[in-house]
DNA sequence: TTGTAGGCGTTATCAC
DNA sequence: GTGATAACGCCTACAA
């Protein structure tokens, strides 16, 4: 479409009106326009006035591709996810754009796919659109990060959320995964366990490593062995949770506590426990990790570690929006780690007064 | 910050490479570095070569925003969605934006929070973002649509999705409603149920009368009569689920088969079933809607209704695409009406070849 | 306090 | 086939 040619008479109705527009109708320049719309100081009040009635009445809107070009900032945020499902990222997402939205930046979403290529024209195309910076969860097949880097040596503003890169040269928002598993496995050993098993994740995959190893603190922690029979490593699906626990049952001195790295893979141990007249948690008391919907709604409701995953978004934007004001002077990068929350649910607790009620899910409506 | 001076010698490696900057360097004009990049016809073989040559060595990004600014037209488009959260939401926007994305555009989103008036300030500022369409699901306070006309009287392509305005005049992809409850209250006829009880939820929600609606039409169908004792209207929570069938099941004469107008209620009511020892589906058969996550996972497994999201999210852009190529000339406003999809399961199936296994749920990965 | 003018990076139009 | 030039809408030195 060519642009349209100026005119000297009113705008259509259905054309958008520019400053120039303004100026015009009110035999004024556009420098003035800009001044009284933008606030600027050396600007007389009535005429303030008339400028914002008008510009009211043709409901002028400012063109931010315009402001962006000329001053080389834009309103525009870039995120890249893996993908937008589950409960995770959705929920990171939610938090982000809640708090861009109160900052006055809009944001542009993009799925990696969990594809390294993908996630790399992700980056140009956020580029391209000329972002103000950038805020990444890494993709799981991302082994080199030269587009990042070229993110960075423009000078715009990256950082990472929940998957990182390692080191100290990078900013990123991430979660405590080890200090959740600690608190977990230190749950299960207030709760009288002494036999706590582990179901852990695939341990290419830091968060996974570090479930695990929060659960090895905890039992040094308190003086107990670690038994490699008691840690079965799953892909983290509710199946191999159910065939875990199946081994376990069948051991002679079954578990009677079990740390899992995810909810869904707690969920088939404690479907196997209950097939198999295993009470659960007073036989067996279990924990997840993720704080999944379905934890609230199992009976018994499943003890889990929350993410933060709206704080995750909001400390994200936050430093990000710090990046962009420090823009230009020096920055040492920063790592925040949020502490994960242990949520008490009934399936690890053993004392009488259980929690009161179960919560009341959210209603189904869309 | 200033814009950059124009400067004579080639650009630091820091700073983003414009056309201008590879006319300099090859000693031609802006002109054929645009053409050469934008593969237009009249430009010599080997000059374009040089020119994407250099380009890539300068790894040069057009910057759209100049690009857009214009054309009149950018590569982006605008969602407004009520929160990123659940499992509905999430899930059309990954259609959206995969569909988006396959197709050369990006994706700005906007929550409007079930506030009419942020969802006005989201139409705001995806007008001044200069996105080339809009994509909304309506917020649950939106009573007055002005501002939804003004888009339109900007010549601006507009696609309701899930939620959308009630009319012929108005461009939307919506699903089924009726039909899902149709099919699913029929797939109970079917397995024998003769007293089929309904769990409604709000009937100010479109969604919700028309599941009602399709309810009483595959009674009709059947020639059973309605009975108002079998109606129970919630607000659809898994609490209000189990409270109607407490109700239900003190009946001298308690009903077959449930059909819920939402998941989570019909899981409140499959527990409570389970608490007084009615079994399920032999005593009462249960269906859901909305294939909510923890349907696959809860015991038994529970049948319901596939929304189609992501096939709603690649409808909802395939219409926006042809809005926005069609620009210009008129087109007659269409209404897209995705057919649900039922997805049997345990809950509800009496015969005694069950589906074999539990469907394995995905990997709690995040 | 207001106006003038140039430029952000790209592309369409015209001339050569 | 290539080049010069003028916009798109906004912002900001600088001048008045």
């Amino acid at each position: 479409m060519a642009p349209r040619k100026k005119s000297e008479t009113p705008p259509a109705p259905n054309t958008p009106v520019s400053m120039a527009d303004l100026a015009r109708e009110l035999g004024v320049s556009m420098t003035t326009i800009s001044r009284a719309l933008s606030d600027h100081y050396s600007i007389g009040p009535e005429m303030k006035s008339k400028v914002l009635k008008l510009a009211k009445k043709y409901n002028y809107q400012p063109n931010r591709l315009a402001s962006a070009l000329r001053k080389g900032k834009s309103k525009l945020l870039g995120i890249i996810v893996p993908y937008i499902e589950g409960r995770f990222f959705p929920s990171v997402v939610h938090g982000i754009e809640t708090a861009a939205s109160k900052a006055g930046y809009n944001v542009i979403i993009c799925q990696s796919n969990e594809d390294a290529a993908q996630e790399r024209r992700n980056v140009e195309a956020l580029l391209s659109a000329q972002v103000a910076g950038i805020m990444v969860s890494l993709s799981r097949t991302t082994t080199s990060y030269q587009h990042f880097d070229k993110v960075q040596s423009r000078g715009l503003p990256l950082v990472f959320f929940d998957r990182s890169v390692e080191g100290e040269n990078v900013n990123a928002v991430v979660l405590n995964d080890q200090e959740g598993a600690l608190i977990s496995t230190r749950h299960l050993l207030q709760q009288g366990c002494r036999r706590i098993a582990h179901l852990a994740g695939p341990q290419h995959l830091n968060i996974y490593k570090n479930r695990r190893q929060g659960y090895l603190d905890a039992l040094r922690e308190a003086g107990l062995p670690v038994e490699e029979e008691l840690i079965v490593y799953t892909d983290m699906t509710q199946d191999e949770g159910a065939a875990a626990m199946r081994r376990w049952l069948a051991l002679p001195n079954p578990p009677d506590g079990i740390f899992s790295g995810g909810d869904y893979c707690a969920l088939g141990a404690m479907q196997e426990a209950a097939r198999q007249g295993v009470r659960v948690p007073d036989d067996v008391a279990i924990t997840g990790f993720s704080n999944e919907a379905f934890t609230v709604i199992t009976e018994p409701t499943i003890t889990t570690i929350d993410q933060r995953c709206e704080e995750m978004g909001q400390a994200t934007v936050r430093l990000l929006l710090e990046l962009i004001e420090a823009s230009g002077t020096t920055f040492t990068p920063r790592q925040i780690v949020l502490r994960p929350e242990l949520l008490i649910r009934d399936s690890s607790l053993r004392e009488a007064r259980k929690t009161t009620g179960r919560r009341a899910a959210k209603a189904a409506v869309r």
